[in-house]
DNA sequence: CTGAAAGCGCTTACAG
DNA sequence: CTGAAAGCGCTTACAG
C-alpha cells in the first residue's frame, strides 16, 4: 500500500493484485498472454489505485516511445490543417501521440525541431518543410522514420507521401486554357513547392495558352491578407488578366473579396483559382475551384508506414505519390 | 569508443572528455558549475560523438519532462490559433516541448488526451475546452500544473488565464446600441464560452436595446461554413436584423460574404460583428469589428506560470483576467 | 502462464 | 569542482 502522494507505480499495482510487476507489465502490454484470472486481479488492482503508466519508462526500456513529431510552418490558414487533422486522429487512435513542432519558414528552427524530436526518441518525424544537407545528416543519425508530405523529393532520406507540384501546375494550365483563358496572372509564394508549381504551367502554358502570363511574388505561406496588394499590381498591370492563379485557397478567396470590392464580378471579369482544396474553398462565394490533396489518404499512408516501421521492419527510401484532383467550382 | 550503431550515451561522451558520466550531466543541465577546461573537453567530446541527450532518460531520472500537452478542439479556424501559436513559440525557446492533442467538442477524447499527458508526465497541461468532474479528478491526481486558457472558470482547478465572455457579450452589446442599431440578430455556437456572451449580451441589451434580438443557433465552433445556413434563416424572419452578432471572425467573414452575395451593403443594409481578431477580421472588405484578446499575453502569462511550476513552486488555483478590447472596424 | 533480474540512460544527493 | 553509486519506473529475454 502507498502511502504518500507520489504517484502509483507498476509495483504497487503487482503487489495489491498479488503478481510480480513483470505480469502486470504484460497484461497493459500484451493482454492476451495473461491468464483470465489473473488479469481480473490486476484489472481491479489498477482500477483501485488509479494507476497511470509512466510512458517515459516506458519508452526507455522497450526503446519505442510511440510519439511521433509533426513539424508545420504554422497553424493559421494552413494548406497542412486538414492532413494533419487526419493525422493527429489517426495517431491518436493507434496510441500515439503527437509532439508539434512549428517551424515557420526557418530552416534553423527546422533542424532544432528535429534534434529535439531526436532527443526525445520519438519514432517517426513528419516534415512538411523543405530540408537541408544538415537536417538530412542529423536525422541520419537518429533511428527515427523521417517522413516527408505534399512533397517527393528527388532524393527522399526516408519516406515521402505527396505528389507532383509540376504535374499540379501542369494541369492547371491546360484547365485554364480549355476553359478560354488567355491572359493568366500568376501569384507565387517563395517556397520551393510553389516555385515547382509555377514551373509546371509555365511549361504547359506555353504549349496551350496564349499569351505570356504576367506575375506577382509574394511572401511564403499564400495568405488572404497577400490579396490587397497581389490585386492593387494587377490592376496597375497594362492589360488586366482574365484570370488569376493563386498557392492557397485562402489567398484566392482574399483575391475575390478584393475584386469584387472593386466592383469586378467572379468569374465574369476575373476568373480566381484556389489550391488546397480548405473547407472555405467549396462554401465561398463564388465557391472556389481549387486542387484537392487528400488529407485522410495521406494521413493513412503515414500511419502505415509508422506502424511498419513500430513492428521493426525496415522501411527503404521512397517516394509515394497520393496524387490530385482538380476541382472546377464557380470561380473560373 | 562505440563501435556499433547505436547511438552515443553519456558514458561515451564521458569517456572521450576523460571525465565522468556526472560531470557531462552536469555541464548539460547547468554548464556554469562545472570547470572551464572540463567544459572545454566536454563540448569537444560531444561534438565528436554527436551526441543527443535521451530526454526519455533525462525526464525519468529528474522528474521534470519538460514536456507540455496543448489540448484544443481543431486546428481549421480555431479562435485559439494565435495564442497557441505564441504559446508553442513561447515554449520551444524556453526548452520545452508540446505535446498536441486534439479533443474535437467531445469531453471523452478530452479525458483520454488528459490521461495521456499524465502518462508521458508533462509538466503542464493547458486545456481550452470544457471539463467534466471526472476529468478534474483526474487531473488532481497527476502533478501536472493545469491550466485553462480563454476561461475564468468559478472554481478553477488549477490556473485559468482568461477573460469574462459575459462582460464581451454586455460590451458588444452596449457598443451596437451606441451606435444606434436597433434589431440585432444573434448566431450562438453551442459551447459554453459562447452561451455565456449570449447571456451577456442579451442582459445588456434588454437595458440598453431596442427590440428583443432575434437568434441562430449553430454547432460549435462559428466557422464559415455556417454562414449560409444562418443567412438563409435570418432572411426568413419577418423582419431583416440590422446587425448580427457572430462568434468567430470566420462566421463573420462568412455572413459578409453571404450578405454581399444577396445584394445587401455591409455595413449598410447589414453591420456584421464579429469575434477574436483573427488576421483576416483587419484584412477583410469591410474590415470586420471585432472582440481581440491578447493571445501574447495569454502566452507569456502561461509560460511564467509553468516556469514557476517547474521550478517547484506551489501554484495556488487562481484566475488570472487579461481583460479583452473591442475594435470597431468598417463592418458595424 | 509467471517470476527474478538485468538493463534502458539519465540525474542527483552525498562525500570528498 | 568532481566522482561513485543509487535510483527513476518500466520492459524483456531467460528460465521454469
Amino acid at each position: 500500500m502507498k502511502d504518500d502522494d507520489r504517484p502509483p507505480t507498476l509495483d504497487d499495482v503487482a503487489e495489491r493484485a498479488g503478481v510480480s510487476s513483470a505480469t502486470v507489465s504484460r497484461f497493459l502490454n500484451n493482454p492476451q498472454v495473461v491468464a483470465k484470472g489473473t488479469s481480473d486481479r490486476i484489472r481491479e488492482a489498477v482500477e483501485f489505485t488509479g494507476y497511470i503508466p509512466n510512458a517515459l519508462a516506458g519508452g526507455l526500456a522497450s526503446n519505442r516511445s510511440r510519439m511521433v513529431a509533426v513539424l508545420i510552418p504554422h497553424l493559421e490558414q494552413s494548406l497542412f490543417n486538414d492532413t494533419i487533422e487526419n493525422m493527429v486522429d489517426e495517431l491518436t487512435t493507434s496510441g500515439n501521440n503527437v509532439m508539434l513542432g512549428l517551424t515557420g519558414t526557418s530552416l534553423g528552427r527546422t533542424k532544432d525541431l528535429i534534434r529535439t524530436s531526436l532527443a526525445r526518441r520519438v519514432d517517426a518525424i513528419i516534415c512538411t518543410g523543405p530540408v537541408s544537407d544538415e537536417i538530412v545528416e542529423t536525422v541520419r543519425r537518429g533511428k527515427a522514420l523521417f517522413i516527408q508530405i505534399w512533397e517527393l523529393p528527388e532524393h527522399p532520406v526516408g519516406i515521402a507521401i505527396g505528389f507532383s507540384h509540376q504535374d499540379a501546375g501542369r494541369d492547371i494550365a491546360r484547365f485554364l486554357a480549355s476553359r478560354g483563358y488567355t491572359r493568366p496572372h500568376l501569384i507565387t509564394a517563395e517556397g520551393p513547392r510553389a516555385h515547382l508549381r509555377r514551373v509546371g504551367f509555365l511549361q504547359e502554358w506555353e504549349a496551350v495558352g496564349a499569351e505570356a502570363p504576367t506575375e506577382t511574388l509574394i511572401e511564403v505561406p499564400s495568405r488572404f491578407g497577400h490579396a490587397r496588394r497581389a490585386f492593387a499590381e494587377m490592376r496597375r498591370l497594362p492589360r488586366m488578366p482574365d484570370v488569376v492563379i493563386c498557392g492557397s485557397d485562402h489567398l484566392a478567396q482574399g483575391m475575390i473579396v478584393e475584386a469584387q470590392s472593386a466592383g469586378l464580378k467572379v468569374p465574369g471579369n476575373l476568373a480566381v483559382m484556389g489550391f488546397g482544396n480548405s473547407a472555405i474553398a467549396g462554401e465561398m462565394r463564388p465557391t472556389i475551384s481549387t486542387v484537392d490533396v487528400d488529407g485522410a489518404r495521406i494521413a493513412r499512408e503515414v500511419m502505415a508506414a509508422i506502424i511498419r516501421h513500430q513492428d521493426g521492419d525496415e522501411i527503404q527510401p521512397c517516394n509515394v505519390d497520393v496524387g490530385f484532383r482538380l476541382i472546377a467550382r464557380e470561380s473560373v
